[in-house]
DNA sequence: CCGGATCGATACCCGGACGGTATCGCTGTT
DNA sequence: AACAGCGATACCGTCCGGGTATCGATCCGG
């Protein structure tokens, strides 16, 4: 199976529509209508079930399209990185880590000092992104190495070394009557009136439907919760980036957040080795001072 | 990127030779040289240094073939997927489960029992394989769904659960002086006089270098024990397949083995969750039962 | 030091695959 | 019933991938 034949399917598939996924692919609709029979009868199975007036997904069409997708953006991984690699010729390309604008900075510069301090460190550029987006960095070859947070952010398919864990507190509008007390349930705080918790958006970047404001990134819902239109639950290191005009309170039952690092099975790169043993003894001496 | 020219490149990059390269992927020289060049041009760098002598990767060519391995593995199961799941028109296609031939035959049993019992169950066809290769099925899409043995099988880049943990037993001829030990710990048997341990292949199919019979499955390795060949540090749960003419000794400090279910982090059949499902449901019986 | 062997690169040719235009046939709509 | 929307089909040109022949460089035996 040639990758065009599976990025021709998978904009048919997405699109259920002959002509827009032709356009979006800046080709014309008969070869593409060819393309994805001559793939059905290669597979010896339909993919799609097509009237003249509708296209669906059979079930064999519908593991394409997962298998596709992640088959696709393994072979976009796979060419990005050798491009990146090729750029240093030293052999020593740079690493890319990808992490939460949200996340500890104290962590973050912590490990990069740590990592720059070793023998052999190369450089690492860091991109800062929405939670949901570094998994498909990741996953596509953008990044080498990812600061994620366990639960809200998924490992599937990666590996990952345990750095941290937190606690986490409630982000509230200083003047809230919640903000006196010394620590909260959750139960004290879905529902509250005025006060929704916010919506994140899926993977696919749509949003989940029900009550809350949408947001994107951290600094969007500091920002909600010092409007008063909603409050948030998040990792205590994030008290560090509140002003006077939010007051943060511990939820003594919100799940525990787990700093994780995690990097691609295949990466065979000595900077990632190196950064995640660094990013280990880092978390021996935390842990100790805690 | 084009899986042709992934192929072409890794075939070139395994063999380091060209007309090799070329008569392994049924093709003559030539075109197998423009592709390289094309692919090295496109991608902005070198992939392989030739002299009109040797060919060598470079550190760029040493990323594209980890990385183009994976990509190809994942193209590959997209395909075995799509076409297994169009074998059944019903749109429920019989599961693949795969296991070591030296697996715990009674998990195994319980599990599908249990499972054929479900709501909804379909049929699940067992591969039982040598260790190590396990993995290259489930991620190449021959098997839905695996039972690995941590830590001696990598669960990089699956889900897994885990089902259940074992000790581990030295298996030594019925007649050697340790069998009537109470127990023993690894530096009683490591360097044992005639009984080494084996070598168990690498997952490229090689064997490491040093000294021990090279085996290849559990059968072997109790056919080597049994002629007095070697010593072998199992999980206890083989002591079921053993004769009288070998014995078993618990050993106190060798690491515990889990027994995982993994599956492919894109899976979305059902089936595979709901087998998922069931092995936990097994794993909450079978700790009650310990 | 020379001639042959080996190996990758180049030159050139051919066939097929891929993409484009025009058109057909079916279906749901007004 | 006429029309519009959509996928399939027919047909054609072009470019790309593969084949054969050959070159140029390097290593090796005598």
């Amino acid at each position: 199976m040639e990758t065009r034949e599976l990025r021709y399917f998978v904009a048919v598939a997405e699109e259920l529509h002959f002509g827009r996924a032709a356009q979006r692919l800046g080709i014309t609709q008969p070869p593409l209508s060819r393309a994805i029979q001559q793939l059905e009868r290669r597979l010896g199975t339909a993919l799609l079930d097509r009237t003249s007036r509708t296209v669906t997904l059979t079930g064999a069409g519908a593991v394409l399209l997962a298998e596709g997708r992640a088959a696709l953006g393994a072979v976009d991984a796979a060419e990005r990185r050798t491009r990146r690699a090729g750029l240093s010729p030293s052999g020593a390309p740079g690493l890319v880590l990808v992490t939460k604008a949200s996340a500890s900075r104290e962590l973050l510069a912590e490990l990069l000092d740590a990592y720059a301090a070793e023998p052999g460190a190369v450089p690492v550029d860091v991109i800062l992104c929405g939670p949901s987006e570094q998994e498909r960095h990741l996953r596509e070859g953008r990044a080498d190495v990812a600061l994620l947070h366990v639960p809200f952010d998924s490992t599937d398919g990666f590996h990952t070394e345990e750095l941290g864990a937190e606690s986490q507190v409630v982000v509230l509008p200083a003047g809230h009557p919640l903000s006196a007390r010394a620590h909260v349930r959750m139960a004290d705080i879905t529902g509250l009136p005025g006060l929704p918790l916010p919506r994140w958006p899926d993977p696919d970047g749509t949003y989940p439907p029900g009550p809350g404001p949408e947001v994107r990134d951290h600094a969007q819902l500091l920002q909600l919760v010092a409007l008063g239109r909603a409050c948030a639950v998040s990792p205590e290191s994030c008290r560090a980036q509140l002003h006077d005009d939010l007051a943060a309170v511990p939820v003594l039952d919100a799940p525990t957040v787990t700093t994780v690092i995690a990097w691609p099975p295949h990466s065979r790169l000595v900077a990632v080795a190196d950064l995640v043993r660094t990013a280990t003894r880092l978390r021996g001496v935390g842990h100790e001072r805690r």
